[in-house]
DNA sequence: GGTGTTGTTCGATAGTTGTCGAACAAGGGT
DNA sequence: ACCCTTGTTCGACAACTATCGAACAACACC
């Protein structure tokens, strides 16, 4: 099966949008942000592994991971240089908001 | 009956997020981005006038547009300083992304 | 080959959301 | 006073989404 990891390019800036607009997806995007690589299973944010799954796949989907295989796990990281470089600060904006209003 | 337009430090990012993860919604945003301020009608972007109203609602709710009665209008505009502040480089991004991957 | 680990996929379900028409409210103009 | 314009609110409805347990697949290791 393919990943089905889109081309920047060819997906929605809504999609982008509402894939980052869900609490769990923020902070597997945060983990990623800080700590690179990551197997699937290293997201417990108290969801079951089919929800956590899931998640993963809209990422995915979304252009926001890329996943590959390593063994019987799968390390997901995130596409931060397509992403900077598409969305120029997005990132930074979603993941640090400033204190100040 | 108040406005109900939240302080922006008390909107969660994922509030902010989805609100702007709508096609409509989106050309809200960036017809107020662009033509400054504007009357709920301006925006015909083929919805009913109900559905513009939710629309409308829901990006004020978010914090993302104030607005003031004029009349027998309302006057919309975007509160792109606050915003910028909080999130910088947040509705630049989604306004205008590069057309590089 | 069997067993355990790691993920994915498949229903099912409850909650949310986008959409509409119709009814309502508030002003302005004549 | 009457009407027209402009928006909001109220059901209603369809579509989507987040969630789960259970079943399945792939791989590693003993």
């Amino acid at each position: 099966m393919e990943p089905h990891e889109p081309d920047l390019t060819g997906v929605p800036v809504t999609t982008v949008l509402a894939a980052l607009a869900d609490d769990v997806r923020l902070q597997i995007v945060r983990a990623l942000a800080e700590g690179g690589e990551a197997t699937c299973g290293s997201f417990d944010f108290g969801v079951s592994k089919a929800t956590r799954s899931h998640h993963l796949k809209v990422l995915r989907e979304a252009g926001l991971t890329r996943t590959r295989a390593a063994g019987t796990s799968r390390l997901v990281r995130l596409r931060r240089d397509e992403l900077d470089r598409r969305y120029p600060g997005l990132l930074d904006a979603v993941l640090s908001p400033r204190p100040s209003a």
